[in-house]
RNA sequence: GUGGCCUUAGCUCAAUCGGCAGAGCAUCGGAUUGUGGCUCCGAAGGUUACGGGUUCAAGCCCCGUAGGCCACCCCA
């Protein structure tokens, strides 16, 4: 085992895994932009505080997953920082800070890049993983919340990871929400002997995570729970009835789950989360997302609405390899090269390189083999490597010709220097008409 | 953060009861001094994850640490 390793939790992706992400972040940001989101960076960390307020002190993520920084000297409470858990606290902070609001409403905005937490790792779990987010801010919807639901299950789609289940829920904002926690509690209270110990400590700080726990012991209790879509109050059961409506109206499926509750403070109303169909364990969701509309208002700024998601691309990767599927070429990142130009004389690579560097200033993919290795291992490397053409150049040289050796097909013929990159370009256009055989 | 399983060459894996650390693939070279994927031959590649203990002797048994995976917690 080497001595340096990457940290726990992070790793590598090598060519083959970087292309796939690649393609997922290309296929995102296309995606999202032909909906009208435009993209934006904000730091990979932030103020400790922007994630204590915005996602909840008191919630997982914060509590215990929080990546926090030592900044350089580490001595004054500016140089708190945290590297993101997720991308939604620092794209508000930002919609904050630029005054975003005397932008027409809502603003539009997507992100693609790693997030951090320091969890215990597991398959489909890094402590830096990748996700797709899209945020509408100053919309209360209900239209834009089905507008980010649809968008986030085309992406699935397109994306090819399979049938996908999304559940959806609502559970209502700060006018009836208390009540309905309160209510919860109540109920909890009233079984308080039957609960498990486990159970019993999460009643006081966060009873709604009561809702979705796993413990068999806990069934019979919570079938008889309340249910906060019988609890909302008038506005936010019109609100959630016209999502449903929209969603409806646009074909997207769904499945109410009363018991969906989002693991971070922020949000109201709309919440959901897209699964593999028939599997429903939390380190298999592909995504989620929900409506946060009193954010803004935590971080600084006016009372705003706003809604998003985040999709988690390194999963999507993982579910689509499950399928057999991805790992393909990605387009503008050619897994081969066209031409490999390789040498009689392995001592010049001067002539290589020379010729390579016209191929690539006409536009064609291509590589010279710059080792002192004989002529026939640069053959064998070239076709190794998957190249459609190996140019050759020998003794030709000398009357400015070179050979070009079809790879593919067997054939070669000899090409005037100046005619190279033409030729390439001709015999590759005239390949791609003909119905491949492989 | 809790509990469990696992870790031998770059990769996938062998190694009988505790008794000389191996194979295939990949890499490099040769067979073939100007022509590739096949074939044949060869080379290189190891602190058996790391540290300690038991033993005449440890890849194998014991303890600790790290990393991976699984189930929780919980998210992507």
């Amino acid at each position: 085992m080497p001595r340096f390793q990457a940290p726990r939790g992070t790793r590598d992706l090598l060519p083959a895994e970087r292309a796939s992400l690649l393609h997922l972040e290309r296929m995102a940001l296309a995606l999202a932009t032909r909906y009208g989101y435009q993209p934006i960076e904000t730091p990979l960390f932030e103020q400790a505080e922007v994630f204590e307020r915005g996602v909840g002190q008191a919630t997982e993520v914060v509590e215990k997953e929080l990546f926090r920084v030592q900044a350089g000297r580490g001595d004054g409470d500016g140089e708190r920082w945290a590297l993101r858990p997720e991308p939604t606290a620092g794209i508000c902070r930002a919609y904050v800070q630029h005054g975003m609001q005397t932008l027409p409403q809502p603003v539009r905005l997507t992100l693609t890049g790693p997030m951090f937490r320091y969890d215990r790792p597991q398959a489909g779990r890094y402590r830096q993983f990748w996700q797709f987010d899209v945020e509408a801010i100053g919309d209360p919807g209900p239209a834009v919340d089905a507008e980010i639901i649809e968008l986030a299950d085309r992406f699935l789609r397109d994306a090819g990871v399979g049938e996908t289940e999304l559940l959806l829920n609502s559970i209502g904002d700060a006018a009836c929400r208390p009540d309905y926690v309160a209510e919860l509690v109540g109920h909890y209270r009233s079984h308080a002997a039957e609960l498990p110990p486990a159970e019993r400590e999460r009643l006081e700080r966060n009873p709604l995570r009561l809702l979705d726990s796993k413990d068999p012991g806990m069934a019979a209790i919570n079938a008889t729970a309340p249910r906060s879509l019988d609890r909302l109050c008038d506005a936010c059961a019109q609100h959630f009835a016209a999502v449903r409506a929209h969603l409806d109206a646009l074909g997207v499926r769904y499945r109410l789950e009363h018991r969906l509750v989002r693991g971070l403070d922020y949000y109201t109303r709309t919440a959901f989360e897209f699964f593999p169909r028939g599997a429903e364990g939390q380190q298999d969701a592909l995504g989620g997302g929900g409506r946060y509309d009193g954010l803004i208002e935590l971080l600084g700024g006016r009372p705003t609405p706003g809604i998003g998601f985040g999709i988690g691309l390194d999963r999507v990767a993982l579910a689509l390899a499950a399928r057999g599927a991805g790992g393909a070429s990605v387009e503008g990142v050619p897994a081969d090269p066209v031409a490999v130009v390789v040498g009689a004389d392995p001592a010049d690579t001067v002539t290589r390189l020379r010729i390579v560097t016209e191929l690539r200033a006409a536009g064609l993919t291509a590589r010279a083999d710059l080792g002192q290795r004989k002529l026939a291992r640069q053959m064998e490397a070239a076709a190794r490597d998957g190249a459609h053409f190996a140019v050759i150049g020998g003794d030709e040289l000398r009357s400015g010709q070179v050979i070009v050796k079809d790879l593919l097909a067997g054939t070669q013929r000899t090409v005037d220097l100046p005619e190279l990159a033409h030729e390439l370009q001709r015999a590759q256009a005239q390949h791609r008409h003909v119905p491949a055989s492989e």
